[in-house]
DNA sequence: CGCTCTGTTGATTAAATTCAAGAGTAGTGG
DNA sequence: CCACTACTCTTGAATTTAATCAACAGAGCG
């Protein structure tokens, strides 16, 4: 088993831990909370273009390309490990099997964001914010339970919006009618009620996580 | 250097090369044409979700995840040279350092594509299309002359309306107008009359195509 | 208790889509 | 060489979706 240093730390809700425009030497590894990855123009208008969750390295990519182009913000508490890039990639050239496994992980996180793409540019509102829940369902490992899936989902309305790039009274909107259909509620905790009618209602197709090639989450070595 | 095997091939224009849903076992590296990476849904739809240029591999990412979840299109007629993943996995675990620079070659498209979820998610249509101009100016290394930038693009206004999750009708109109305003003229050939303007109206800011660590362009060694 | 943040509602406005049709251009085959 | 077809570009009008503006209510926290 690798063996990577590093230390956990906390990260209050709405705190940037990796900044724009600085050059990182280290990747973070999310242990607990949810992450967004922002980009932002000149006047300031965010967009999250990927969201983390607890076992994903956030910004594994910075390994290879250290000028971070997008912030990392949490949006609950969150507790981060930060790895120095010289651990990983040292690891990587020792053993290059693992070095393709960073870069298939790398590419993973790619694909969730081409996705992301045709979302945001394709789908309206509605068909939007369910696909966005689809996602986060499935790469949570949400498991039904009494006819539901239900999983905890500290984002905001804002957040989501940021997310799906719509402004917050539109998603408000969206979210009230996807509750009135029966299909989800989305409050601190996410409900589905129909996961065949929300797959349908958002046109969502799993393939594109590759959920076959994704290696199982494994607990913190420290 | 290496010496990669491979022939060349000719695509003909709107010829899909790499298909959905198939399984590759090469990556196809970009000789002459413009290639569109294209998303759809289950009606139908598509979007583009990457445009690649001579000198790219465009599903270098084939590589560590060979099931096709976007297919490749040829948006002109295109050659290129399909090489084995065998080839290219091995060159990468003998060589850790050439793995790393593949690695980092993937994360340079990758941060394209989340520059493309702001585009499509926060930009307006004139923006929109005036920031995938830049991009493309950039990216082909275009040059001013006679203080003009000039460059060939054979890409039709509906192409452009898939990358930047626009109509057709919306996107002659924008073209339209950016003509009109005299920043730039988008016809067979692109003319940049005022690059600053261009840059200005786009918000265009060039750190995330990562200029700096982009290898040059090498000619191909057969 | 008062502040801030989040969620909610209504009215208005703006941006982009949709629908429909016509004009120009290039390529194909007779 | 011309007729025919397909594609691209263009225009106008009507419609739809989402943004904007403005308030207010409730929850949580110091």
């Amino acid at each position: 088993m690798l063996n990577l240093p590093g230390y956990a730390e906390q990260v209050r809700s709405n705190h940037d831990f990796v900044k724009l425009g600085e050059r990182v030497d280290h990747s973070c590894l999310i242990v607990a909370g949810v992450v967004g990855r922002f980009d932002q123009d000149s006047q300031g208008n965010r967009q999250i273009i990927a969201l983390h969750i607890p076992g994903d390295m956030a910004d594994l990519h910075s390994a290879v390309q250290p000028e971070v182009t997008s912030a990392l913000q949490a949006l609950s508490t969150t507790t981060i490990v930060r790895i120095p890039h010289s651990a990983i990639l040292s690891a990587a050239r020792t053993y290059p099997t693992l070095g393709e496994a960073l870069w298939r992980d790398c590419m993973a996180d790619s694909a969730i964001l081409a996705e992301w793409v045709f979302n945001v540019g394709r789908r309206d509102a509605k068909k939007r914010i369910a696909h966005l829940i689809c996602e986060i369902a499935v790469r949570v490992g949400a498991a039904p339970a009494n006819g539901m899936i239900m999983f905890p989902f500290p984002l905001t309305q804002t957040h989501v919006g940021d997310a799906a790039a719509l402004t917050p009274v539109h998603v408000n909107r969206t979210v009230q009618a996807l509750r009135r259909e029966g299909l989800v509620d989305i409050g601190k905790n996410v409900k589905i009620n129909d996961w065949g009618g929300l797959v349908a209602a958002a046109d969502f197709d799993d393939r594109y996580l590759h959920l076959s090639t994704k290696p199982k989450r494994v607990p913190l070595i420290h």
